[in-house]
DNA sequence: CTGAAAGCGCTTACAG
DNA sequence: CTGAAAGCGCTTACAG
């Protein structure tokens, strides 16, 4: 069996509140005795039952984590950065994947909350559907990474301005003298393709463009929409002559297409995509694209859990909103 | 505050040993009984506490994984696969990155120890030096995936044929006629890059050619490396024809050096990989490589971990070790 | 089949 | 500053 703190106890001959005084620092005790029980605590190598600490603090120390897909490059970094800074503070982290489904982010939902989780940091699979209630109903902390929802006003939240990034990239094609500029959107249910799509036609009229509805097509931020929608726009006898793609997988298919057409990039067609990655820079030509700043978004998320979690509960702040910048990197595609 | 078992009890009126027997279905409950304790559980929507469960029944049904590197789509799959199959089995997983530095490994094998995981599943840092015995000291399952670790007889593991993967790719190469083949190596002290090494060199031998020293650099499974390497194979004046790249991304970098030397490909320097990717079809030309089943390896994993953990602790069976195999994916490079 | 009670390993008022 | 004791919410022998 392992140790426990009755043990330290009898070893350095003192009780076992004194132990758990000495290994939390919670309650003054004499230098004599706390350096008895240290010297018993290493000599033995005890550490403390984190279950029995737990369910006496109603504290478990971990946080949960939620995105629709951890296959993503793009979440892969956001929950990387998160972990990072959980780890660092002493907490452990579980992840999940929602698969962009609100059934199984929901089946997630109840297990963190079942879990007893301290905190959860949730990129929602639906600005409005998502439910997070059985955690904010329980009083844990949630924090919104990447996406807004919209019901959720006591949650912090930390977001790229992605309307913006949306417009930057519309603005350079039309700086670059596009007229015809398509959109490959994301699903309208997740706030950032809601704002991407905003962004696009706030920049076109901006810039004295048209906006075509003919050009936006409805994809859901997969490859396979990426393909269909490339296909279906690339085929057509007036194809636009630029494309805004609405994320990084989308963007993956897109490409597969405009290799499939044999098409010139950025003659027969220019494109600007969401997300950097390790092969746009590599492809030929090298993609142009808003770069978001993921792993910053995962880090202060989880630093806004963790000041929730560290603060007073008693009395809660204001919720904070952060906003993070994205930035244009300008290479071949377009 | 939450609903706790003496809630249930009283609603139902029967005791809280009647509840926790329906809960768990641990022991005969007559059919009255258990229908009025359902009722009330449903009811008030009562949720076992798991902290309380865990500190009576010593298990925490949470699993810990440890891999070298979480961003690297290789592992993310990995994870990924095993997180699906533990979830299903009512277990949580935490994740922690070593970024292939054995303190830091350390740390998060303390960890997983301190955090009374159920078992573990680990992708270790190095063949030799990682250490696992805190885990399986206190009598934690652990698996090895992707890579062995030598000491470690009592692990069961699931790894991929990796020599006779790198034996693929090299015959493949000299069967296409080329003779001079260099590798770019993984580092020599994780298992996979010792054993693409030797299925390169028993291939070259083979197939009739020499292995040539000068032709074998030693990377370290990094972009970084890949680009330095690349840097210096391809500069030589007596350049290889062919080159195996020991993973994904040193082939990033290897590619980036490719690109930046102006090389054409597969005429003036051919090359083979490993592990697919999103990019490895996309770029020009698409990438031939030896493709590892990542789901498959995660899932086997953990799907190991789980038969040690349900079956019978006092009578363990013998180490399992599931061998999976690579695929050759020919394409442009070669 | 059912219940009263012990005990899992901690933390923290309470009393001194 | 220190210790004895209660209690966190469960599971499981034990007795019936």
């Amino acid at each position: 069996m392992a140790l426990k703190i009755k043990d330290i106890a009898e070893d350095a001959g003192v009780s076992i509140a004194t132990v758990s005084r000495v290994l939390n620092n919670s309650q003054p005790v004499s230098k004599e005795l706390r350096e008895r029980v240290m010297s018993s605590v290493n000599r033995l190598g005890y550490r403390p039952n984190i279950l029995a600490r737990g369910l006496r603090m109603k504290r478990t120390f971990v946080v949960g984590i939620i995105v629709p897909n951890i296959s993503n490059a793009y979440f892969t970094d956001i929950v990387r950065a998160a972990e990072d800074v959980a780890l660092e503070a002493g907490y452990v982290v579980t992840v999940a994947s929602s698969d962009q489904d609100l059934v199984r982010e929901r089946r997630y939902v109840d297990v963190l909350r079942n879990r007893l989780v301290d905190g959860a940091l949730v990129a929602v699979a639906h600005r409005f559907e998502s439910d997070l209630t059985p955690l904010t109903g329980a009083d844990v902390p949630v924090v919104l990474a990447d996406r807004r929802l919209e019901g959720c006003t006591d949650c912090d939240s930390v977001t790229v301005d992605v309307r913006q990034g949306a417009a930057m990239a519309v603005a350079h094609l039309a700086q670059r003298g596009y007229q015809r500029i398509a959109m490959i959107s994301g699903p309208l249910d997740v706030s950032t393709a809601a704002d991407k799509l905003d962004g696009y036609k706030q920049a076109l009229s901006a810039h004295g463009l048209p906006v075509d509805d003919s050009l936006i097509l409805m994809g859901d931020y997969t490859e396979e929409s990426g393909v269909r929608l490339g296909r279906e726009l690339l085929q057509r006898p007036d194809a636009p002559q630029a494309v805004l793609v609405a994320n990084n997988l989308m963007t993956l298919g897109f490409f597969r297409v405009v290799q499939e057409f044999g098409l010139r990039v950025p003659h027969d067609i220019a494109f600007v995509s969401f997300d950097d990655s390790a092969w746009a820079s590599l492809v030929t030509p090298p993609v142009t694209l808003v770069d978001q700043p993921t792993y910053e978004v995962g880090r202060a998320a989880m630093e806004l859990l963790l000041d929730r979690l560290e603060g007073d509960e008693a009395r809660p702040s204001e919720p904070k909103h952060q906003v993070l910048r994205p930035t244009l990197i300008v290479r071949g595609s377009s």
